[in-house]
DNA sequence: AGCCTACCTGGGTC
DNA sequence: AGACCCAGGTAGG
């Protein structure tokens, strides 16, 4: 069925891909054919990996159990089955059509590659897959009873292998702001500045801006119109430095720069903390032992590890650095990783009626008693 | 070094 | 209704 629903005649249009019958109508993109990802008996968890706070750009439809994406310029849409995990791609900025030879692409790999290749190697690298995960949670379970408990519910929690650029600019926007307004921050960045890519109904999937488009200085004014707040000055003049040191090659030497001096670097952009800087070591610069510590994990880390740093009123550098040797002495050195799974475990959206949070301790203490 | 405050915005609480 | 408070922080004092 599917591979008939292939051959579906493809044309492309500029950049976006259209499906076209024969006499030239529309045809529905649920024509485009599912196919199997072989994670090779890795456990993975798509909910846990996509809304647990690392990327803001996927999309869950509850009625058909999906997850829709964008990654390297490619809309994915992922379905976890009991065959496997099944993708789809809808469409792709630098679409040529399926199954022909890539001329060119950006991301490294080899361009002898069908795009059918191209994209499942994209989907791999972006989820880890070559990381065997089972061993890596047996070793932090034997490290920490805390992990071991949440590890079997929390299980197939992958390190995304995100990109730099959306990476940074969407930390920049979450510092001191909820996750649905960071989403949606998000979303107007990509619509605004960001390069269309196909659309499927009524939605229209954007690319991540590139820094070239959040450089320069009208940019900052657009945003705060858009109600970006003061992270419109912070987007635009980090834009411009990066492009000014660089942009990839600056990004691919702190990615072979230690993690220490990588975040430093990272710390001298505007809008970019501690916290910011960590993040992007861990998501998109391959440094697996950055431990952001955000006010969750200075209560994961008071509550069940460092009782002594309870009650503090900020998170010092001091507090900050300390935590963060705490994991990186407990779990070695993907304790960002290790890191991730009780960050999720402690998440309030991963709560089932019954369980309880990890730091479960201070909500005790800190809600007031409810009354009957 | 640690602590304070302002910063945009929007949603929740009292 | 209108003052809070808080949200996956950062910058400047």
């Amino acid at each position: 069925m599917a591979k008939i629903l292939a051959r579906v005649c493809v044309r492309i249009d500029g950049i976006n891909m259209k499906r076209v019958d024969k006499r030239g109508a529309g045809v529905d993109l649920g024509a485009v054919p599912w196919r199997v990802l072989n994670v090779s008996d890795q456990p993975l968890q798509l909910k846990l990996c996509l809304s647990g706070g690392q990327s803001f750009r996927w999309k869950y439809k509850e009625e058909s159990d999906e997850w829709t994406g964008i990654v390297r310029g490619s809309v994915f849409k992922l379905k976890e089955t009991k065959d496997g995990l099944l993708y789809q791609v809808l469409g792709s900025v630098h679409s040529t059509k399926p199954d022909s030879k890539v001329t060119r692409n950006a991301t490294g790999i080899p361009n002898t590659q069908t795009e059918d290749e191209r994209h499942e190697s994209i989907l791999k690298k972006y989820f880890r897959l070559d990381v065997d995960l089972k061993s890596l949670y047996e070793d932090w379970s034997k490290k920490d009873s805390i992990f071991k408990a949440a590890a079997d519910k929390f299980y197939g929690v992958r390190m995304l292998a995100q990109e730099p650029v959306e990476n940074l600019f969407s930390f920049i926007c979450s510092q001191n702001n909820h996750i649905t307004r960071i989403s949606s921050m998000i979303e107007k960045l990509c619509s605004t500045y960001g390069q269309r890519i196909c659309e499927d109904g009524e939605i229209i999937y954007y690319s991540f801006p590139s820094v070239d488009s959040l450089s320069s200085v009208e940019v900052e004014s657009n945003l705060r119109e858009l109600g970006f707040g003061y992270r419109a000055k912070f987007i635009q003049k980090s834009a411009a430095q990066i492009q000014e040191w660089g942009e990839n090659e600056w990004f691919e030497s702190l990615m072979k720069k230690p993690y220490k001096e990588a975040k430093s670097e990272l710390i001298k952009l505007p809008g970019v903390g501690p916290k910011v800087a960590d993040c992007i070591c861990l998501m998109s610069l391959n440094h697996l032992e950055a431990v952001p510590v955000d006010t969750h994990v200075y209560q994961i880390a008071a509550n069940l590890y460092l009782k002594h740093l309870k009650g503090r009123k900020s998170v010092t550098d001091a507090v900050y650095n300390e935590i963060g040797d705490h994991f990186r002495d407990m779990y070695g050195p993907l304790a960002g990783w290790a890191h991730t799974v009780l960050f999720c475990a402690d998440l309030k959206k991963f709560e089932e009626s019954g369980s309880k949070r990890i730091s479960d301790e201070t909500n005790k203490k800190t809600k007031r008693k409810k009354s009957n």
